[in-house]
DNA sequence: TAAATATAGGGGAAATTCCTCATTTTTAAC
DNA sequence: GTTAAAAATGAGGAATTTCCCCTATATTTA
């Protein structure tokens, strides 16, 4: 029988080459090819039936990547390896049901075990990484609420509150906007109230917090 | 001439293996150990000439693993590798003063040069590396004064500033340190002015996204 | 022990927050 | 193309917080 062929997308060389010496080792596995970013991925589809992304590469990322296989080429399998530890990255990434998920610690032991799921048709979430959601389960919760709230949000109050994100001060986002003081303070009220919170200090740490995630889901509103 | 023994600090078996591998290849230069945290590198000091130290591990990190290097054996060489992109944590870093000083973005390209510099008696700094310090050579600076502002902050500023970064409100911090709400608002006026910043919403600002600085300088003062 | 610094807190004006309204403008539905 | 719902804009006013100046006591430190 043929070895299966994996393709290795990571953005550092040390990192592909160490992960080629592993998977060559292993029966019935190849890492015929090696590259660093999202982008070569993409075009080198037809080369590989495995991937394995790393989920932070420079120009496309694995996340970007694995949507574009799992869209084009449902049978090719994706393994996402991660350092990550930004919860809604990490939300985003599972969500998208990757047929692997590995972070990068202890990554070397589970490596072989998860191709072998892979292949008898599974799906497999490494140790660590089960551990990892097991432990900021709470977090994880109040992450997918404040998704789900956030979303909920009109275009205008999602401006303001990436402006609060910004560290803009209710006056200084009616400027930016040419709108009444007054207006922006009931928008945050209401801000407030759909995201559940209490008080502007809330609000504000709230939104510097989640700054990145507030940005993304603003620029889509553009 | 004998080669130079040197000790891979890494926490990835992955990364470990690469940079065996690639170091082996590298005329008068042999990896004679890898460990997986800056302990086990404390444990092994007298096996090595020069040590590559991934900066972030587990129980002692790089950091710490070279302040012990510097201290006791100055003789020894040590090169950071780092992927932290975290600018406390870097001018904490760049401050120690290793002999080497590498992002691991690229870093494959590099090694080779900077072990070589270190057996000159040089001194090496990574391409990426400096870029990164160049790119944000402002940031850098306000940070570095901010650390000397929070640095003359007294015990009981730096307490307060410490509740202000983990989201308390002036009331709030009043009732947890047993005080008139109007102690904790001459402290924080006091403090904004120490920092050199205007308005309890920027102080609140700078606490939040400074966070683990404050959180690290705080547990100093106890 | 005198001077400096740190801690604790008050007074009061100004600004901001918070809540309840009302009006207009978009958007969506029928 | 009307109509109803949703979104956006903003006012009024009480309550709170901020901000700036002030004082008193305690604790260092020179």
């Amino acid at each position: 029988m043929e070895n299966i062929k994996i393709l290795i997308a990571d953005d550092h060389y040390i990192v592909r080459l160490g992960l080629k010496i592993l998977i060559d080792s292993f029966e019935g596995f190849e890492a015929v090819l090696d590259v660093e970013n999202g982008e070569e991925v993409i075009n080198n589809i037809e080369k590989a039936d495995y991937f394995i992304l790393d989920l932070e590469m420079p120009i496309v990322n694995g996340v970007e990547a694995l949507k574009v296989l799992k869209q084009n080429h449902p049978e090719k399998k994706v393994i996402l390896l991660t350092n990550c530890m930004d919860i809604p990255t990490l939300i985003n990434a599972k969500n998208l049901k990757p047929n692997g998920f590995l972070f990068k610690d202890g990554m070397h032991e589970e490596i072989k075990i998860c191709l072998d799921e892979l292949k008898k048709g599974n799906y497999y979430t490494g140790r660590n990484c089960k551990a990892f959601f097991e432990r900021h389960k709470d977090e994880i919760i109040e992450v997918e609420n404040l998704i789900r709230n956030l979303e909920a949000l009109t275009k205008t109050e999602m401006k303001i509150l990436y402006h609060v994100s910004e560290n803009l001060s209710t006056s200084e986002i009616a400027e930016v906007l040419h709108n009444s003081p007054k207006t922006i303070d009931n928008h945050r009220t209401n801000i407030a109230k759909k995201i559940d919170i209490s008080g502007y200090n809330n609000l504000q740490a709230i939104a510097i917090k989640n700054k990145s995630l507030i940005e993304t889901l603003y620029l889509k509103t553009l």
